[in-house]
DNA sequence: TGTACATCAGTGAACGCGCGTTCACTGATGTAC
DNA sequence: TGTACATCAGTGAACGCGCGTTCACTGATGTAC
């Protein structure tokens, strides 16, 4: 590699870099905010920078909220492929916990999902990207069910633990009159009994 | 009754009245946008009157948002203790299937509630009306389970099964790149694979 | 080595807009005497 | 019956604000000769 290259990879790498930076300074918001209620201002002075400068690194709000939610979706799915890893004998019950226990410590991922779910309409061009996603993220309770003898239409069973499960977090996740533990007590529970069903 | 007494009573009436058109103003603009997207002018439009009218009637848009969601909530209510009261052998699938359905069919019931589950913190004097309602709602899933044989933990199952089915529809109600009848397929399979589950 | 020019990260201020809400007012209707 | 007053539904215009986004600019750095 010589010099020039490595300058011009060197500025790369620092575009780079303040472009996940940016990216970071959304998600961090998006722990205490709905996706919604966060602004590019709010980004900017996050990240400590002028709002005119995301304009330089993203055409605009939706794509930058779209690459966020990519980025977290990265996380979440190598975190479960890792699991289905390490433990060849991963249960159904181990797969419900971990998950609801991902969306009730992870706020940032929580609010971007159910933003895409319900207040979005996703551009054609990034479609693939999220489907791919599912799919990743499906086959590891795909393994689960696997795993526990279940042989047929796997994927179907897959597909309705994983919205099963978004609904109890997202049903009783912010139930009113409840204190957070209590939440967190009675969303677990529904959880085991849902994935004892499924068995 | 005398005279003074029932005029001022059709006054009360015309002003009920007028109230009622405004709620059902906003709740059409919710059959095909987001509760967070309405706007007082929009409702106002809709309505036919003047935005400052509205603030006669509600204290702040707030307040008229979590009317129309009651007033949604005791239709559905309605609807389904009814068909619980008609039909002395409701099975767990006939409620689920019922239930998705109306949440497929009416999008301005779906949208409030998503908007209270996820992006609203009730104030503490409706929590009671919101609660009061989330029971009678489950009690009609409660007929199905016993019917159906089941004695231990009713309320459990009830609870299960109705944010697993709030979950099926948010998951799939808009996944990206299926159209309208593929999804509703989807959403109504995988209802009926949770049901049988369930059983 | 020095100089003229190009590139590009970065910015503060502004644009244009829509929002929830309030204000000051009109005019119809009911009431008291 | 007539008149003065109170009540209240209803309104158009405005207030103050925050938003996404763009503009015109600065200044640092790299490049060509």
């Amino acid at each position: 590699m010589d010099k020039t290259s490595s300058l011009s990879e060197l500025k790369k790498q620092e575009r780079e870099a303040r472009r996940q930076l940016i990216l970071q300074a959304a998600i961090d918001l998006f722990s205490t905010q709905s996706v919604s209620n966060v602004s590019i201002r709010d980004i900017a002075k996050k990240a400590g920078i002028s709002p005119a400068l995301i304009y330089r690194h993203f055409e605009d709000r939706d794509e930058l909220f779209v690459e966020a939610f990519l980025k977290q979706s990265e996380r979440i799915i190598t975190t479960f492929e890792e699991m289905a890893l390490k433990n060849k004998t991963l249960t159904i019950e181990e797969v419900g916990q971990s998950f609801v226990s991902y969306l009730l410590d992870n706020e940032d991922f929580f609010q971007m999902m159910t933003h895409f779910m319900l207040d979005s309409v996703l551009k054609e061009e990034v479609t693939g990207d999220f489907n791919d996603n599912m799919r990743r993220l499906l086959t590891t309770f795909d393994t689960s069910f696997c795993n526990s003898g279940i042989e047929d239409s796997i994927r179907l069973h897959s597909q309705a633990l994983f919205s099963a499960l978004n609904g109890v977090v997202i049903t009783y996740r912010n139930y009113p009159g409840r204190s957070k533990e209590e939440t967190r007590k009675h969303v677990i529970n529904l959880t085991n009994f849902i994935c004892s069903k499924f068995k």
